[in-house]
DNA sequence: TGACACCAAGTGTGATCACACATAACACCA
DNA sequence: TGGTGTTATGTGTGATCACACTTGGTGTCA
């Protein structure tokens, strides 16, 4: 019936597009703090860093435009947007709302494997605090909260969330570097763990809630005392 | 000081690209139901449709499609995505978390030329039910609700919340021929308009949760009633 | 009759070029 | 010295072309 399948044990290409891989490859950066924020990205300059034409990254870089992961800056130039005070409240909020939202659904649809890799993404944190890797830490914390946002089965909600995380993106490395609040995060994530298991929707959405918390305090924190020093930006 | 100040009296020009002209008039015509729903836009056709390049069409259509506006369909086409319950049960859910939001952060900074507007686009609802003008019903409804959310000076917010409206928007028109559903939302409309001029929080995010509710149930009731005699789809 | 190959039309993707605009630096002059 | 015109550079925007791919129709052969 299936001629193709004759030829056996060929591999499966990438279909990618470049302009998708070149989203996906400045995304993850942006989602790890690999610029700094009010950094400038042009159309020219990336797509000669990557080899291709303007084209593909144009469409990357506005893809990124409305998703707020970028803004428009001085001369129409893309930028990095840098986070106030007022700003990180709105997606704290914002976050509350939408990932209590997608906890609660996500509690009733998880199976057994859906705890264990759960698990699996727990102890890669942990494991990367203690081996000091913050881009280990940042990669395994966002799978974390992902793999539970994913069980809810709501795309639009999943793409909201992605939202924000991607607008904060820039400023997770920044409170990273303190232990204190890395051993706070864990604590947090071992009980988030805890209820999961015992599928108890209400300390679930409050264990995700009291995480936003401390990152939105934290990183606040961090906020208003650059600000004292740096008021000329 | 100002040398141009001497010239006066001069209009501002517009400034707005292509690609957002074609933008914003797709998205309105998305948002007021124009489109049916499974209906595809090629690049091809739009941009043979406005007299213009392919190039600004498609970047508004990505847009869009970022948005969630349109879905990429059969053969990589952007379609207008059809909806199921289950999608519009999870948008239900995320109004309802953004909404309530937006309102809670809306009413303390409302002023009294705030209230004023919101009033006329109250009006302006109402006096399109009697004069069975559907395109100036949804539109004024959109008005309203637009109005009280922007007051929440939350831009994400905002914008999360106008992307949730687009994807429903094909539907709106639909429930809006119903007249029982009209009244229905009127009275909540009013409650609404009560409870802001009194600046009660509470009253206005219920009335807001009620609001859409009444809308998803309806369009629930429509969407299950289709169902049942065209399941070929 | 059914499976297969072929062809034509339509599609998105990407490259390349031309253009308008914004900015900053510099020379110029009152 | 301070405002003004000029120019060079870099930017996004848009047009045009070439290409690969999908799809639907048609012809052909077993």
């Amino acid at each position: 019936m299936h001629r193709a399948a004759e030829a056996g044990g060929l591999e499966a290409v990438s279909k990618a597009t470049l302009q998708e891989q070149i989203y996906f490859q400045l995304r993850n950066r942006i989602m790890s703090g690999f610029f700094q924020p009010g950094q400038a990205l042009s159309t020219r300059s990336v797509a000669e860093a990557v080899g291709v034409s303007v084209m593909p990254v144009r469409d990357a870089l506005r893809r990124l435009e409305v998703e707020n992961a970028l803004v428009v800056g001085h001369n129409r130039m893309l930028v990095v947007p840098k986070l106030d005070v007022q700003t990180l409240m709105e997606i704290s909020e914002m976050r509350v709302a939408l990932e209590s939202l997608a906890v609660e659904r996500a509690v009733p649809a998880m199976g057994e494997t859906d705890l264990q890799r759960l698990y699996e993404h727990f102890s890669a944190t942990s494991e990367s605090i203690v081996s000091d890797d913050i881009d280990g830490y940042l990669r395994a914390n966002w799978a974390f909260h992902n793999h539970i946002y994913r069980c809810a089965g709501a795309p639009l909600l999943l793409s909201a969330i992605e939202s924000l995380w991607l607008r904060m993106g820039p400023y997770f490395r920044l409170t990273a570097a303190d232990h204190q609040h890395l051993d706070n995060a864990m604590l947090i994530h071992h009980d988030i763990v805890g209820a999961l298991e015992r599928y108890d929707v209400i300390a679930a959405r409050d264990g995700i809630i009291a995480d936003i918390s401390a990152a939105t305090g934290d990183l606040k924190d961090w906020l208003t005392s650059r600000d004292g020093h740096e008021a000329a930006e």
